[in-house]
DNA sequence: AAAAAAC
């Protein structure tokens, strides 16, 4: 019996927790919901993955009045991915009701959205630009808005959303309930919350650390050039089912993908320049395991809940700490275990020492593997497909050269050279990542008797372009 | 400095 019910819960609502295999309110849920269903106004502080999602959705959907024209609720969410998500769990929730909620985001047509639009969602869920888009164009109407919820603030303000923000808010109607929610609460957002909000019920979600029990966290100390023979190493020794790899750049991002598919690596990109269709195709093909390592920017750091991530690893050492935790947090979700490596140059280990200090976690020193353990690995893993594929494999023809093979040699060597040969032995990967940061060098690289010459003068002086065009920023 | 986000 559901859990939920002690929350009075609509019973369309319990039937689909029930149908999610929902049972019990994590502590966000149970502590937002009654104050929500008094149409408190919330501020929330939760990291991502503790049911914040379902935390506001269940009793927005308790509130949506049947047969209006216009939406009631929106949510406003920092990246597409995010906002696909959050809408595709509450149109799970509210399966048995006559309630929908539609996506709405950037690098889409937006022909196709206003035809979505015009069958009456009830609640909204966008990235900021395409919503103000809409908003514009009197294709989102507010005046029906009775429930706005802020998802990410803090990634809000770090993506400079906060401008956006205002110009919405000034637009809704005054009337309405007000959910702020965010894994840290630095003051410029709280005092967003206080200037939007009517006073607002301050909930935090205690997770002793700022990172999870479930993850175990380890470093590599690994030279720039020797990376990517790392990162293969260790896939090698852990076989990771899932794994998220981050990169700093979005040309590193690229250039990892190609290097490990090139390695035999079911390996697909996420980043902010490729093609929306592309970008909801490689997470709809990650979700289904159809992809075992997706190598992204920060734009997966934050929120995507992705169920079954094994491992995480930082290519690059994240900017700060808040990203760090973020990264991290894409595995060990849903009461399962995870392991998150971080790359770490001599130069860097200082940052390292500040993020354990932050987090108060250590991060483990993680041992590479030998070439012989590394060979063996390869050898353990091979064994581990005959275990899983005997019973059902057809070795009628197989068997007959078995036998032959039998009579000329012992069991265990002709098993040890079929392992061989059917393993693929580790070998050094080579660099082919372009080095990251230049750090351009202020002295001129007198590079005069090598490539051809440059036409006098370098461009360096050209006739100043910067008021031509668009005007400021 | 890079990332994300509207056309």
């Amino acid at each position: 019996m559901s859990n939920f019910k002690e929350f009075m819960v609509d019973e369309k609502i319990l039937h689909a927790l029930d149908k999610m295999g929902i049972v019990e309110p994590t502590d966000i849920q149970s502590q937002v919901i009654p104050h929500a269903k008094l149409d408190r106004d919330i501020i929330g502080q939760a990291q991502t993955g503790t049911g914040k999602t379902a935390a506001f959705g269940i009793p927005t959907i308790e509130k949506m009045l049947p047969d209006r024209k216009h939406p009631q609720a929106m949510v406003l969410a920092p990246t597409r991915e995010l906002a696909i998500q959050v809408a595709t769990e509450i149109n799970r929730l509210s399966q048995f009701k006559k309630v929908n909620a539609l996506a709405i985001y950037g690098g889409e047509p937006i022909d196709r959205q206003i035809k979505a639009l015009k069958r009456n969602p009830e609640i909204i869920v966008a990235t900021p630009g395409r919503f103000m888009d809409h908003m514009r164009r009197k294709t989102i109407r507010l005046e029906e808005m009775s429930v706005v919820i802020l998802d990410e603030g803090d990634e809000m303000l770090n993506m400079g959303f906060i401008e956006d923000i205002e110009t919405i808010f000034k637009e809704l109607p005054t009337e309405r309930q007000t959910m702020l929610f965010s894994a840290t609460m630095p003051n410029r957002l709280k005092k967003i919350g206080e200037r939007f909000m009517n006073n607002p019920q301050s909930i935090a979600v205690k997770s002793q650390g700022m990172t999870v029990d479930t993850i175990e966290q380890r470093y590599v100390k690994v030279k720039e050039a020797e990376k990517l023979n790392a990162l293969c190493t260790l896939l090698t020794k852990h076989q990771p089912e899932s794994a998220i790899i981050f990169g700093r750049t979005k040309r590193r991002v690229d250039e990892l993908t190609e290097a490990l598919r090139s390695n035999g690596f079911k390996a697909e990109g996420l980043h902010g320049d490729m093609r929306q269709e592309k970008r909801s195709k490689v997470l709809q093909r990650f979700r289904q395991n159809k992809i075992e390592l997706l190598i992204a920017t920060d734009v997966a750091a934050r929120g995507l809940d992705v169920t079954g991530v094994t491992h995480v690893f930082n290519f690059d050492l994240p900017q700060d700490t808040e990203s760090y935790v973020h990264r991290v947090g894409r595995t060990g979700r849903a009461g399962k275990t995870g392991i998150a490596f971080t790359f770490v140059t001599p130069k860097e280990m200082e940052l390292l020492a500040r993020i354990e200090e932050k987090t108060k976690k250590e991060v483990v020193k993680e041992s590479m593997p030998s070439f012989d353990q590394l060979t063996k690995k390869g050898f353990e893993v091979t064994a581990e497909k005959i275990v899983d594929q005997i019973e059902d494999t057809d070795l009628l023809e197989a068997r007959k050269v078995a036998k032959e093979l039998l009579e000329r040699y012992d069991a265990e060597t002709v098993l040890a050279m079929a392992l061989k040969l059917s393993t693929k032995a580790p070998k050094e990967v080579e660099n082919v990542l372009t080095a990251e940061s230049p750090m351009r060098s202020k002295k001129p690289q007198n590079r005069n008797n090598s490539k051809k010459g440059r036409p006098s003068h370098r461009g360096g002086r050209r006739s100043s372009r910067k008021n031509y065009g668009k005007g400021s920023n």
